[in-house]
RNA sequence: CGGGGCGUGGCGCAGCUUGGUAGCGCGGGUGCUUUGGGAGCACUAGGUCGCAGGUUCGAAUCCUGUCGCCCCGACCA
């Protein structure tokens, strides 16, 4: 390809909408530009670099024996709600961008394909003996997220890789899912991003076991807890880990003291000298319930610690057999709108009693109450004493009405000790999720009605697994793992171009020359060359080439009539200069060859 | 959804407080010079100041509404 018709433009100007290394170098470098919010096209150089992500996706997932397909993006609304998942995914903050077609029916555009799927394999799948397949397509999918942001990382339409695999047990599942881990590894190592595993919370999709890979950089939206030898790594979402011991509260008996205006957990330390472990903190909240039902909860939480809600969410789900929808914090303006009377929030105790609910216009008049581990297991400790400007001081749970059950509903964090080795404390780092892989188990085939014949002759519910990959988060993440201050640094194996041949002056007729005579040795060696040929200065000939990220650049210049080039490596800046056949030969042995184009 | 900010040539911005008929840098075009790290000079094209109302002799500027975009947050009260 040559520069001068490849509709290059670049920008010099860091544009107002982003906010990353990575989208303002994929914008300057001109590989993206944004259509509305969250809504981007991929120009003619980020196209190529998603066809070499793909072509190695590709490639990965067809040797690990699955099934390439495409499926629409247009979804049945009838679809979705046999699995349940229409009313929570089109209401409310509902992710699902819907619609209404001419005859009034309702469509779906596709955020995730398990109904689609599930649906076609439970018509073309009858017996065991057709088990195991796995089936994957490349294609755009669409989110309407809460709020969009830098650039390809959460947007409203991307590209996704995503796979279902049907099995007739639940072993045969297990078997998938740690070959699909494998071919991961290799997909994202080939692609050259550093990723770690992490152990993930299910979420929305549901199922069993769930992993996710983060490619680790300092502006991922998610933080991931790893112990320092590498044996743990899990998203905060579903990390564990044993709090650091509390402070003990030493008290002879129980009293109460004024503390006024002492709201939150730090006024209350530095005004009393205490530490935040010494205290039980209250949180209101009100859970919204996929049926519907307003439930207050009542969480008592060890003042150091903080709610985890995802973790909250599966206890619930758990114990009242139905999804949550929301958890929202309960306030003045809400007890208010029930008719309810306000509470002195920043002094409520564990104790507080359900009268206070009494009368409520829609919520549920009893609080489920739940209490962190780190919270039931204080022995002496100070909490709110459920009256303005006052806390009870050298509590124990008899006194306040019984000894509640520990449940772990906290974050881990940074520092907390790690449970497969309490010498070691856990790290935090940040990291963008480019790949998820789940045992989704029956739950889809459950509800859609999938079934095939095991050797029996019985019908059975498929067992199922999901792996997804973020293509167009992946190609950002990237940029994100390998820039510098010139630039983006693609791994070779990505690049839009593998080689580019700058001609540093193009009206010189040997620099020309010898440069359009390099270039076509390298095109016809099977190299993926780019020629600048443009009537530019040198200068921005070589910003441009360290912009736009090409890992290799050969610069035919001033020794052009002594047959001499310049062979630069872009990650390393390192020049040489060296005669063209040496340069033709080096880049030859350094670069995977392909069939000549 | 809550809070904050911004909409002015293709891009980045100033002007708005204190109303008087729009400007800077980059980019584009032409010419001359230059030619190895985003060149210099000259000329030039390009904007109903997001949109709709209102106030005023007069609105980019003030008021009202509306649309769009960006950032922070959306349990620790």
């Amino acid at each position: 390809m040559r520069a001068s018709r490849l509709m290059l433009v670049t920008l010099r100007d860091v544009p107002a909408e982003a906010e990353i290394a990575s989208h303002q170098l994929l914008v300057r470098g001109g590989f993206i530009r944004r259509i509305t919010s969250g809504i981007y096209a991929y120009l003619p150089l980020m196209w190529r670099v998603i066809n070499k992500i793909t072509a190695i996706v590709q490639e990965e997932m067809d040797s690990s024996g699955a099934l390439q397909t495409l499926l629409p993006q247009l979804h049945p609304a009838e679809l979705w709600e046999r699995s349940g998942r229409w009313n929570g995914y089109t209401a409310g903050e509902g992710i699902m961008f819907h619609l209404k077609d001419r005859q009034g029916r309702e469509i779906g555009l596709g955020p995730t394909h398990e109904e689609v799927i599930t649906s076609i394999a439970s018509e073309l799948l009858r017996s065991y003996k057709q088990l195991p397949v796995n089936l994957y397509q490349i294609q755009t999918k669409f989110r309407d997220e809460i709020r969009p942001r830098f650039g390809l990382m959460r947007s409203r339409e991307f590209i996704m890789k995503d796979a279902y695999s049907f099995h007739a047990n639940e072993k045969d599942l297990k078997i998938t899912y740690e070959k699909i881990d494998s071919v991961y590894r290799n997909i994202f190592s080939r692609c050259g991003v550093e990723t770690v595993a992490v152990d993930a919370d299910s979420g929305a999709i549901g199922g069993a076991a769930s992993q996710e890979f983060m490619v680790t950089a300092d502006s991922g939206e998610d933080l991931i807890l790893t112990s320092p030898d590498g044996v743990y790594a899990a998203n905060q979402e579903k990390a564990i880990s044993i709090p650091l011991p509390a402070k003990p509260f030493i008290a002879k008996k129980t009293y109460k003291l004024k503390t006024p205006g002492q709201k939150s957990i730090s006024q209350l330390c530095s005004s009393n000298n205490l530490d935040p472990s010494q205290i039980v903190k209250v949180i209101l909240i009100l859970a919204i319930l996929e049926d519907g039902k307003e439930q207050p909860l009542l969480i008592s939480i060890r003042g150091d610690q903080e709610v985890n809600d995802v973790k909250l969410t599966n206890i619930l789900t758990a114990r009242l057999k139905k999804g949550v929808t929301n958890l929202l914090p309960i306030t003045k303006e809400r007890l208010c709108a029930q008719g309810l009377s306000d509470l002195p929030f920043g002094f409520l105790g564990p104790d507080l009693n359900n009268s206070v609910l009494s009368g409520a216009k829609t919520w549920s008049n009893s609080f489920i109450r739940i209490t962190d581990h780190t919270a039931a297991d204080l022995e002496s400790f100070i909490c709110g004493a459920n009256t303005e400007d006052e806390h009870l001081f050298g509590v124990n749970w008899l006194s306040l009405g019984g000894n509640p059950k520990g449940l772990d509903i906290r974050k881990a964090k940074a520092g907390d000790i790690c449970h497969h080795d309490p010498s070691q404390n856990l790290l935090e780092r940040r990291g963008i999720e480019i790949g998820h892989i789940f045992q989704l188990g029956r739950k889809y085939s459950n509800s859609l009605n999938a079934s095939f014949t095991n050797e029996k002759g019985i019908q059975e519910a498929f067992w199922m697994g999901c792996y997804g990959i973020g293509i167009s988060r992946l190609a950002q993440a990237a940029v994100e793992q390998n820039h510098d201050k010139e630039g983006i640094i693609w791994p070779i194996s990505i690049a839009p171009f593998e080689v580019n041949v700058v001609i540093a002056n193009i009206q010189n007729s040997q620099q020309r020359v010898l440069g359009e005579k390099i270039y076509k040795r390298l095109k016809s060696n099977g190299l993926d060359a780019l020629l600048d040929d443009r009537n530019e200065r040198a200068g921005v000939k070589f910003k441009d080439s360290d912009l736009i990220g090409i890992p290799w650049r050969v610069v035919v210049g001033r020794d052009a009539d002594s047959g001499q080039v310049e062979l630069v490596q872009r990650g390393r800046r390192e020049t040489k200069l060296l005669d063209h056949e040496a340069a033709i030969s080096q880049l030859l042995a350094e670069l995977p060859q392909r069939k000549p184009n």
